[in-house]
DNA sequence: AGGTTGTATAGACGTTTGTCTATGTCATGT
DNA sequence: ACATGACATAGACAAACGTCTATACAACCT
């Protein structure tokens, strides 16, 4: 169920995104924007236990660590993934509710198409 | 670890992006990931007749005509949406596959959470 | 044909982005 | 206490991006 609560998601074929509101939805497609980006925040939210262990993440890229680090860092300030220290190492996890207010947005163009 | 080919939408939260398909869909999300373009896909989306004139999304912003230009070129670069000339104009309108396909991506995500 | 208007392309330029190396910080274990 | 391993931050630098002006192209209208 689309979780339209609290003022969020007015859906794209409604009416046009303010421009204050097309800021904010931006910076979150501009974080998935970027491939290394999107699929990081795949092998995340494509955890079963709902978290993955930066120790992970990193080497399952060509790059260097400090270059994960940034990454995870753009993807934490767009809201789409959360981010808590055990120990020694630090586990990300998906936001979903992020997910979905840019999903809504999306399926509501579809929609309209759809039924027009 | 096989990966499906063409077909349409694997979900985020099944198994991780491929890194391929991952440079495509981040493409998508690229376009999307301007306020300007979010904001003309948006007005172009939210048309009841499907279509909106160039002549109407120019005047909507303080830039240059080129500059929306540009930034249509790259919407339609990445499949958002399409152009046609009719006489003098030229009209966009959205293609729902597109962001139908990037909406499935994203709502995998608070499903399969909201699931678990 | 020539002038006018709507849209696209070309080239330039400052800003932002993605990457790196070097270093800092935090928790652990000896 | 100190050394070690995991992650973050700082600073540098080339490449990509967003914007502009100038110009080209396309369709209309005398």
């Amino acid at each position: 169920m689309s979780n339209q609560g609290q003022g969020c998601c007015e859906p794209l074929s409604e009416e046009p995104l303010a421009k204050e509101r097309a800021e904010e939805m931006a910076t979150v497609f501009k974080a998935l924007g970027d491939p290394v980006r999107l699929r990081l925040f795949s092998m995340i939210a494509s955890k079963p236990s709902g978290e993955v262990c930066v120790c992970d993440l990193t080497p399952a890229f060509d790059l260097s660590q400090p270059t994960i680090s940034h990454h995870l860092k753009l993807l934490r300030q767009a809201g789409l993934v959360d981010s808590e220290r055990r120990g020694t190492w630090v586990y990300y996890r998906a936001r979903p509710e992020t997910a979905d207010r840019m999903a809504a947005l999306l399926a509501s163009v579809s929609a309209d198409r759809a039924s027009a």
